[in-house]
DNA sequence: TGACGCATACCGACCAGTTGGTATGTTATC
DNA sequence: GATAACATACCAACTGGTCGGTATGCGTCA
C-alpha cells in the first residue's frame, strides 16, 4: 500500500542526506576540498552507502546541481506568495528584492551551490560544468519569462541603443550580479556588500522600464 | 650595486615563477585542486624551493594575490593610453569596454585570480580570505577615483530615488557584474555571455550619467 | 502460508596513489 | 665562511574508490 515507486519515499533516504550534506559542505569549502568521507560523516552514512547511490564524487555533484535546481524553483519561484503578483513587471522587481532579503547572515547560507562548483570545476569536468550550466540556464528561462511579459507589458523605454535588451540576456544579468555580489560578500566577509549591488540591479532595471521607483 | 632590495631581482627567480605558476594553474583548477607538486612542475621548481619561499600553500596563495593585484594595477591602470584621456567619464566607460575586450578566449586566460580563490577559502582560510578582499577592495578603490571625479564633473543624472549612488559602491558594483560574468562564462564554455553582461553594465552607467550613447 | 529467489540498501575494512610538509643535504653568492 | 637558494628523499595523513559481505523487503509459486 504504502510502497511508492522506484525510489523508497518514505523516511529521508542515505541518497537524499548525501545530496543535502553535499551541497551544505560545497557551499562551505569548495567542491575539490570537500571529501567524501567529510560528506558521509555529515550525512551520517557509510562511504558504502555512498557508493552505492553515486558511480563517483562527480556523479554526485551532478546529481546535487539537479537538486539545487529543484530547490531554487521551489523556494524562488513557486511557494512565495508575491510569484502570483499580476504585472510581470512587479514581479520582476519583487524578485529582486526577495533575492536580497535573502542575504543575511553567513555566507555559505545565502550563496550558490552550482556558482562555487563551476568556478572550481569548468575546465576539469565537463560533467560537472554542464550540470551547473544547467541549473543556471533553468534559473534564467524561468526568469525570462517574466521579464519577456514586463516587455510586453510596458515596453523598455531606455533601450540600448541599435541594439535591443532580450529578455534572456536581462534574466542572465540579473544572475551575473547576484553571482558576483556572492563572491564580493564572501571576500568582505558580511553580506551588506552583496545587498548594495542588487540594489544598483535594481535600479537599472527601474531605468530600463521607466518605472522611477517600486515599492 | 644592481642589488635593489630585500628581494633579489635580477634574473626570474624560483619565487616569481612559483607565483606565475599558481597563478595560472588555480585560475585553471581552484586552489585546492592546484596541488603543490603540481605548481613546482608548472614552474620548473623543485619542492625544496618552493618551501624555502614560501612557509606553506596558504602562504603562496597570500603572496599570489598581491603580486595579482600588481599585475592587474599595470595592465588595466597604468599601461593603456586610455587611461591617460582627460574626461573621467570617458575614462570609466572605455575602462568597461576595455575589460569586455579582455574577455575572449578561454576562461582561465580572461578570469579573476582572487574570485576563484576566495570562492573556495572564504570560511577555512582568514588569510587567503583577507588577501583575496585587499585585491579586490584595491582595484575597487582605484576604479572609484575615476568615479568620483566622473559624478563631480557631470553630476548623476538618475540617481537612485531616495539613497544617493557612492563612487565606491558603483565601483564594486562594476566588479560585481565582471565576477559573475566570469562564472557565466565558465559554466556556458563561452566568453560570449560575459561580454553580454558588460553590456548592460555600461548601459546601466550610462543611465546613470545621462549619456545615451558612448563608443 | 511460507519458503524461495532476487534486488535494493547499506556496511566498513581495505587499497594504491596523492597530499602538504619536513629533514638533510649541496651549491652558489656576497 | 656564512647565508641564501636551491635539491632530494622521505613521511604520516588523507584521497577517491573497491570489494566481500549482510539485512531487509517483495513478488511468486507451491
Amino acid at each position: 500500500m504504502n510502497a511508492i515507486r522506484n525510489i523508497p519515499a518514505g523516511k529521508p533516504n542515505a541518497r537524499a542526506k548525501l545530496l543535502d550534506a553535499a551541497i551544505k559542505l560545497v557551499r562551505q569549502n569548495g567542491f575539490s576540498a570537500t571529501s567524501v568521507d567529510q560528506i558521509c560523516t555529515e550525512a551520517k552514512v557509510t562511504k558504502g552507502a555512498f557508493f552505492h547511490h553515486f558511480a563517483s564524487k562527480e556523479a554526485l555533484g551532478a546529481a546535487a546541481a539537479g537538486a539545487w535546481t529543484e530547490r531554487a524553483e521551489q523556494l524562488i519561484f513557486t511557494l512565495p506568495d508575491w510569484t502570483r503578483m499580476h504585472d510581470p513587471l512587479d514581479r520582476l522587481l519583487t524578485h529582486i528584492d526577495f533575492r536580497a532579503a535573502m542575504i543575511e547572515g553567513s555566507a555559505e547560507d545565502f550563496t550558490c551551490f552550482v556558482g562555487t562548483m563551476v568556478q572550481e570545476s569548468f575546465a576539469s569536468s565537463d560533467i560537472l560544468r554542464a550540470a551547473s550550466d544547467a541549473s543556471l540556464t533553468a534559473y534564467a528561462e524561468r526568469l525570462a519569462e517574466d521579464i519577456e511579459a514586463a516587455i510586453d507589458q510596458h515596453g523598455i523605454v531606455n533601450d540600448i541603443a541599435g541594439g535591443d535588451i532580450s529578455a534572456l540576456s536581462l534574466a542572465y544579468h540579473v544572475q551575473a550580479v547576484l553571482q558576483g555580489a556572492f563572491i564580493l560578500a564572501k571576500a568582505k566577509g558580511s553580506p551588506e556588500i552583496a545587498r548594495d549591488n542588487i540594489r544598483h540591479l535594481k535600479h537599472y532595471v527601474s531605468l530600463l522600464f521607466g518605472k522611477e521607483k517600486g515599492s
